[in-house]
RNA sequence: GGCGAGGUAGCUCAGUUGGUUAGAGCGCAUGAUUCAUAAUCAUGAGGUCGGCGGUUCAAACCCGCCUCUCGCUACCA
């Protein structure tokens, strides 16, 4: 095992076009707060390090949209993801972001000492150039016809209507979303990281040396190197972003991927002027928290780059999640689909401790899971409330009741005492247990037990009974009561630590060291303060309102579904003659091997029998499909589709959600009956 | 279709290199209790461990096939 001085945990950037969700905090930020008090509260050197991530492409966009610079896109988020960042106590030492002059020239020099030591592969490609705007156009930046479902609109990148990705020479007809003129192919280019060149050491690295790693992100990284890495692209035609420093590369920028892992780096030296100690140093452990799609940046590309440049550490592991889901749903902020952070707290002050308690037991660590209301307020009123604000509760109010609210001396301990408080460590330990090695929610689990404990020792020592016949004995009782609540305060403090630090209020302590925990830790004769409420129930009405507010953005996305599209320019007669529609029956039907969505169908077009390769066996089953009579246009020029060769086309009908239905006459028709 | 991750009690999840009656929390039922925000404590019910087949003295765990969910990827004339 090796012996680390320090650990380094990094946080992925969140992206800085819309604010954080409960997603988010699930999968990277309240377990890596979690993990880094912990290692505070025993003492060890941990920087916890975030950013907002700032450049790209969507950020450019989204500036243009609404009329304002990229800039004060960023601005607002980054305030808005920092503020509500604090208000739930992730406790960074550091929240940076990639738009700050210490990244640009942090990312800068790196990208500049890796092309000294020729690290990178120069190409050259012909892309799309608008020649009024000036520029390169990013796939987003163009538009045009889908060549796959012809409809338009569809992005360089992608088509929204059909799904599929392309390339941006695909397109039929392309504009420049910028001035909307024809953009030309123009020469330009760019800067490569030869990952392949990388692939072996890669290899040992993860493969042999890291087998400990989670499955989800071992599995990942396994087949992505048994597929083989390829170069990837470093530098984009772009004006926003950290300028590509060398020359001839003027109006480049850094790809946002190669830019935004530098971000921890930079921010770690806008912390400290001791950063390379955190990067350089071989008992340094690096951890990066992250969900699971962000996994080959940081155990492939990342650590690639790392590597080429030759004087930085690896990490030691990187525990992805998975993705949290809210109340069933993909969790989307395009479709205003989550639980906002920065409006939770408004709607629940006070409450970052639920949110952080619910979030961490219900964590998606090892699959998806779903965040629903309902939970959240089980969990809230059934384990907050019942058990740790009841034990507390409970052993306050008694401590006032009986002894003045003075912590009374423990007399001798009977053998149920002494099994109570040797309990203690053994939960200690189970909790370090898994938060060393990121099972957060067990942890909490085990930590709870702690209040459980609590619970079960006064409902078997009964103080209320025994107060009548034997004082002495319900001091015993009540001062263990309150060791236990006071180790609570310091076990509970990684996960809640309002809760911890409200807690201690309660006993008018001050904050107890981790190592400290165990069977003495308040002295008798101690006074604590009356007690309040640790937690307070949420009502059924709180929780319908946010179900109503989820049922509402939803009722909205229906009414704002896609609009119809417009229609397209107009044609002639003669142009719509050139279209050879026909009725033809299917008279067979099979799946295409090796793929989802094809089906081969026989089609009796009354000329002939012909094969047509469909994309509809999602929607269709071969068998249901013989007999029925379809449209089909019969003189589209022929096409292999997996080797088969499709001569013709069915005509579908497609609603926006994709479904596809037959275009097929009322009543049958004879086959070859021309449609017109 | 390929690759990866999952499928264990009503819900959310643990199950170490295969080894006796498969565990926990919440929910549910019954009982006890009243110090406490009707909060607690005890007991119990509930599982052909996705399905089928195989290896083995022994399989939730190993192998093969199938099936469903999630992610990446190919296919949509």
């Amino acid at each position: 095992m090796k012996k680390f001085n320090r650990t380094l945990v990094t946080t992925a950037l969140p992206y800085a076009n819309g604010p954080v969700h409960i997603g988010h905090l699930a999968g990277v930020y309240v377990p890596a707060d979690v993990y880094v008090r912990y290692l505070r509260m025993r003492g060890e050197d941990v920087l916890l390090i975030g950013g907002s991530d700032e450049h790209g492409v969507p950020i450019t966009i989204k500036a243009q949209k609404e009329g304002i610079t990229p800039q004060d896109v960023v601005d607002k988020y980054h305030n808005i993801i920092k503020n509500s960042f604090e208000g739930l106590g992730i406790s960074f030492d550091v929240y940076s972001r990639t738009s700050s002059p210490t990244h640009h020239e942090t990312a800068s020099e790196f990208f500049k000492s890796l092309h000294d030591k020729g690290e990178f592969i120069e190409k050259s490609s012909e892309q799309y150039y608008d020649e009024e705007a000036n520029q390169f156009l990013a796939d987003r930046y163009i538009t045009g016809t889908c060549p796959h479902c012809k409809s338009e609109g569809a992005y360089g990148d992608q088509c929204e209507s059909c799904g599929t990705s392309l390339n941006a020479t695909d397109l039929i007809n392309p504009t420049s979303s910028i001035t909307g003129n024809k953009p030309i192919l123009k020469e330009t280019k760019h800067w490569f990281l030869p990952l392949d060149k990388h692939e072996d050491d890669l290899k040992k690295w993860i493969l042999e040396d890291h087998k400990e790693w989670k499955p989800n992100v071992y599995g990942q990284c396994k087949s992505w190197l048994d597929n083989g890495l390829h170069p990837r692209a470093v530098t984009r035609d772009l004006n926003w972003g950290v300028p590509v420093p060398v020359k001839g590369a003027e109006g480049k920028v850094l790809y946002v991927w190669f830019d935004a892992p530098i971000g921890y780096i930079s921010a770690t030296k806008e912390h400290t002027p001791e950063w390379e100690k955190y990067w350089k140093q071989e008992d340094t452990r690096m951890l990066h928290f992250i969900g699971k799609d962000n996994i080959v940046f940081h155990c492939i590309i990342f650590p690639a780059m790392l590597k080429a440049e030759g004087s930085f550490i690896l990490p030691e592991n990187v525990p992805a999640n998975e993705f949290l889901n809210l109340e069933g749903d993909k969790i989307s902020t395009s479709r205003n689909w989550a639980v906002w952070l920065h409006e939770y707290l408004e709607d629940f002050p006070g409450k970052q401790d639920v949110l952080r308690y619910v979030l961490t037991a219900n964590a998606p660590e090892s699959k998806d899971n779903d965040f629903t209301w309902k939970d959240f307020q089980a969990r809230n009123n059934n384990e907050l409330v019942a058990i740790l604000g009841n034990f507390i509760n409970r052993a306050v109010v008694l401590t006032h009741k009986y002894f003045e609210g003075k912590v009374p001396a423990a007399g001798e301990y009977n053998d149920f005492d002494k099994e109570t408080l040797e309990a203690i460590p053994s939960l200690i330990e189970k909790v370090e247990k898994n938060l060393e090695t990121f099972h957060f929610r067990e942890a909490l689990k085990e930590a709870m037990n702690l209040a459980r404990l609590g619970n079960k020792y006064l409902a078997d020592t009964e103080p209320w009974k025994v107060i009548k016949t034997d004082e002495e004995r319900v001091k015993t009782i009540m001062n263990i009561c309150l060791q236990i609540s006071t180790n609570l305060s310091t076990l509970l403090e990684p996960f809640l630590p309002f809760t911890a630090e409200k807690l201690r209020g309660f006993l008018n302590i001050e904050p107890l060291a981790w190592e400290k925990m165990g069977a003495q830790v308040i002295e008798a004769g101690h006074s604590i303060n009356k007690a309040q409420l640790l937690f307070e129930k949420v009502e059924d009405t709180t929780i319908q309102a946010q179900v109503d507010k989820l049922l509402a953005t939803k009722a909205a996305n229906e009414a704002a579904a896609k609009p119809v599209t417009p229609a397209k320019e107009n044609i002639n007669f003669d142009d719509f003659m050139k279209m050879d529609i026909r009725v033809g029956t299917i008279v067979e039907a099979e799946k295409v091997a090796k793929t989802k969505k094809l089906l081969k169908l026989t089609v009796d077009t009354g000329i002939d029998k012909r094969t047509v390769v469909s994309g509809i066996a999602e929607h269709y089953k071969p068998e249901e499909i013989i007999g029925t009579q379809v449209s089909i246009l019969v003189n589209l020029e022929p096409k292999k589709l997996k080797g088969i060769e499709s001569q013709g086309m069915i005509l579908m009908a497609e609603d926006a959600d994709g479904k596809l239905a037959f275009v097929s006459p009322d009543k049958v028709v004879k086959p070859g009956s021309e449609i017109r």
